[in-house]
RNA sequence: GUGGCUGUAGCUCAGCUUGGUUAGAGCGCCUGACUGUGGCUCAGGAGGUCGGGGGUUCAAGUCCCCUCAGCCACCCCA
């Protein structure tokens, strides 16, 4: 290797992604305030431990292959994290939240996970995730105030997306659904792929996100009763208030029967945003409802929701759909030799009252200077060349019109600041 | 992790089958025509470790091997 480049599937973010990445970082900051959502920030790495008993046993042979593992100087067992929830429980816990601040509880995290995944598009091994917690609530209330909360996210990037929702119920719903589910399929098994049957055995609901066409044919002809139809009453009654608010706030939805979560503590609502135009994985902001999951890692039971918001594939959505825009300056000073220090003043003081200003480094052909203002996408330009500055004013010129006045330079970021 | 496709200029690609003088195009970029005025036009220019390494050969962008990276499907999607 000539050159030293990035490790594979660790993506540099370079401009213009980089202003589309924090474009939707800032709008989810500004949202989530207005929401009560308050910002933690915990490590991007854990002891190993804390996502294994997260994930509990559901899929642990499959998951401690995709998890950044390795072991330290103390030869302490540490991940990256690959996902926001675990850890922030864990802090939580650890800080005992559930105690120190009113309840329930609201947080957010934003920053890089780390899934070690064959990368494809949209797929790195290092991703920016936007997580949102809401911990100590069982109502549907929360549920409905995190589905309006992400609906509105995307709606203000200006990307169409698409609810599908269901309820997992609670652990006794599901003990009671899985019988019912291997019985539905035990004469259809013979003609589902090998994968399927490792997933009835081991984790049943898995096998509603098998791919295989034969599967999904047998998964759908209708005779495979959903979980929805074995919801207890309180699950049923949760369920039921959650869709009422949703009818009500005016947020569309999809039931989806079918779908699941891979882990054990998911519980009831859970939830996937979806924006169709991306295809293959169409899906941009995933989560449920996971009441057992604060105990499981060691805390008092505490009922809890929550989702993620994968900013990768958002921002692959909002390129698409152009709804973001590189940099561009308002203004653009051009000058002339000789004058180069008024002319930097002149920037400087237009930045400072809060205008984004380019300027050309060199004394380059006014041709040259027009040009790139043009490129810039620059609306007006403001010059200050030998002439002007002997005579103490600058020129404003309208790109659109063609238009040029003079104005005194002591004037001028008044002039400026107040169109 | 499995299977497959692709790496040539900033971008999109041609050239590879049938090895052979200075590796091309369009777009973009820079400069000029217009010596202080953008968009259009015209002219000129800069820009290339042909992903990297090794091999075969008198000669490799072209053939062979290895490797790295990207992409697609699967897997997974906490």
């Amino acid at each position: 290797m000539a050159r030293p480049s990035a490790p594979r599937g660790l993506p540099d973010v370079v401009p213009p992604a980089s202003e589309h990445l924090e474009e939707a970082e800032a709008l989810a900051r500004s949202l989530f305030d207005r929401y009560g959502y308050r910002r933690i920030e915990p490590p991007v790495m854990e002891y190993t431990e804390v996502f294994q008993r997260a994930a509990g046993d559901s899929s642990e042979v499959v998951l401690d292959k995709q998890m950044y593992t390795f072991t330290d100087r103390s030869d302490r067992s540490l991940t990256l994290r690959p996902e926001g929830t675990a850890g922030v429980v864990r802090a939580f816990i650890e800080n005992d939240l559930g105690k120190k601040l009113p309840q329930p509880v609201r947080l957010f995290t934003i920053g890089p996970m780390f899934r070690y995944e064959r990368p494809q598009k949209g797929r790195d091994r290092q991703f920016e995730q936007i997580d949102v917690e809401c911990i100590g609530s069982a109502s549907p209330v929360i549920d409905a105030e995190q589905l309006v909360l992400a609906s509105e996210f995307f709606e203000r990037l200006g990307l169409e997306v698409q609810l599908n929702l269901n309820s997992m119920g609670d652990l006794a719903d599901r003990e009671k659904y899985w019988p019912v589910l291997r019985e539905a399929l035990s004469d259809k098994i013979e003609d589902m792929c090998d994968d399927c049957h490792v997933r009835l055995e081991k984790n049943p609901l898995r096998v509603f996100d098998c791919k295989v066409p034969e599967c999904r044919k047998i998964l759908r002809a209708g005779d495979i009763p959903p979980i929805s139809e074995f919801l207890g009453e309180e699950s049923r009654a949760h369920y039921e208030a959650l869709q009422e608010m949703l009818e009500t706030l005016g947020i569309a939805w999809k039931d989806a029967p079918h779908l699941v979560r891979g882990f054990d503590y998911y519980t009831r609502t859970v939830f996937e945003f979806d924006i169709p135009s991306l295809g293959g994985r169409p899906t941009v902001c995933a989560g449920g409802r996971y009441d057992g999951l604060v105990e499981q890692l060691g805390g008092a039971p505490t009922p809890a929701i929550g989702f993620a918001i994968g900013v990768t594939p958002t921002l692959i959505a909002m390129e698409e759909k152009e709804a973001a825009k590189p940099w561009q300056p308002e203004l653009f000073v051009v000058w002339t030799e000789g004058v180069a220090s008024v002319a930097l003043a002149t920037a400087t003081d237009l930045r400072r009252a809060g205008l984004r200003v380019a300027m050309s480094d060199e004394a380059k052909s006014f041709r040259s200077q027009l040009r790139s203002a043009e490129r810039l996408g620059a609306r007006t330009v403001v010059i200050v060349g030998a002439d002007e500055v002997a005579r103490r004013v600058a020129k404003i010129k309208d790109m659109m019109s063609g238009d040029e006045r003079e104005v005194a330079l002591d004037g001028l970021v008044k002039e400026l600041r107040t169109r």
